[in-house]
DNA sequence: TTCATTTTGTACCGCTTCGCAAAAAATTAA
DNA sequence: TTAATTTTTTGCGAAGCGGTACAAAATGAA
């Protein structure tokens, strides 16, 4: 990571920017309808200085993913993990992904990954691991919580975690598909509300006495 | 719909066959990355061919779902309808879904909908359109199983039958997901067991006292 | 000034894309 | 046999694809 060269004629783009950009045209086309050039004129960059900053079209669509991730990260774990209350923190953290996959700028567009490397991933491997990753990633975030949960006597301490936290995962799937088939943020949030309520009824949460400590 | 032109050159290729190899290479490929080079060495049919007997290629993409959704849609709703008991209708539906989701001769698909034009959804109304349709059919196929519980007494008359139904929707639409991604058919099995029992404990089916007629 | 370094812009590579025009082949009807 | 009809085959055309080679431009260092 070397931090100011000095020398040699400065770069024109912003390399963050350029990303976000590149990640916008990927999520309105999908991963493969996007082209190099697609990418070029979004960035101002020239299709040459793409590949030399970047990499090859997957190495830039991962760059761009992982930037977006890491500025999002923060946002959803803090919902989730700082709220004490687990449905309100629930309410949040959908309300922040909603947030993303309804741009209030543009239409629906859906998750950044879910949305749009779920056709390529069944052919190429590398895409495929990258889906995995992201699903592998809701799981244990939503199975921490509920452990926490758990142990919190938010919810009954025999309450099965796995199928509770996948039922979560689940709702983030269905929020995915169905901003990218359309669905505004209304009622994205109302389904989200609903759903988070129907979890917390189904694993008896409040009917449990929270255990002290 | 004319049904034996008995004058000029027979055809080489049975329709149906076609249009289910067309199908199979567009979940593997994905809408985008499958080219009617490919659909003709699948199909066995030239390109030329394959544009006369079904269309451009979103025509190709239609008449293949269409068949597909015909042929699935009687298991389905018979699994859903005909069985007396709202979870084992449920384990038997997603149990169906599941082994479209993951064929046993191949690595898992996902959805020929869902899986497939998730990526284009957003760049090309057309296929907007489609993904919208798909998701709206499941919604109320669970919808009216759910009114159905409702006033067989299954499920108290107070649930909130479209929540129910789209928690529903949301294991259908993870199914496809998770499938895409690489899940096995155990895992999912075990995914849409714990879901739909989770579903059913926060309906508080069971609770309520069946009513009769 | 001169050189080393880095980014930018132009132009091009070989290959693939969708779509179609036109001819050849295979059948039935007259 | 001849004509009419339908499908298959061949081949093309204009555009787009991901990726790259190479020279021009812009800077700091010597």
């Amino acid at each position: 990571m070397k931090s100011k060269p000095s020398r040699g004629r400065p770069r024109e783009y912003d390399p963050d920017a350029a990303l976000a950009a590149a990640l916008g045209e990927f999520r309105r086309r999908g991963y493969t309808a996007t082209s190099l050039d697609h990418l070029s004129a979004a960035t101002g960059m020239a299709r040459p200085s793409l590949y030399a900053a970047f990499g090859n079209k997957l190495e830039i669509y991962r760059k761009a993913v992982r930037l977006y991730a890491e500025q999002s990260a923060e946002r959803r774990r803090s919902a989730l993990f700082d709220e004490p209350s687990l449905q309100k923190g629930l309410d949040g953290y959908f309300a922040e992904i909603i947030g993303v996959y309804v741009p209030k700028e543009s239409d629906p567009l859906g998750c950044p990954i879910l949305s749009v490397i779920s056709g390529e991933a069944a052919a190429d491997p590398e895409i495929g691991a990258e889906l995995a990753t992201a699903v592998g990633r809701t799981d244990s975030l939503f199975r921490q919580r509920m452990m926490l949960a758990a142990e919190a006597g938010e919810i009954p301490a025999e309450t099965d975690v796995a199928g509770l936290a996948a039922m979560l995962a689940a709702l983030q799937h269905s929020l995915a598909l169905r901003a990218r088939a359309g669905a505004r943020r209304p009622e994205l949030l109302e389904l989200a509300r609903s759903h988070v309520a129907l979890a917390l009824k189904a694993a008896g949460a409040g009917l449990a006495e929270p255990t002290p400590g």
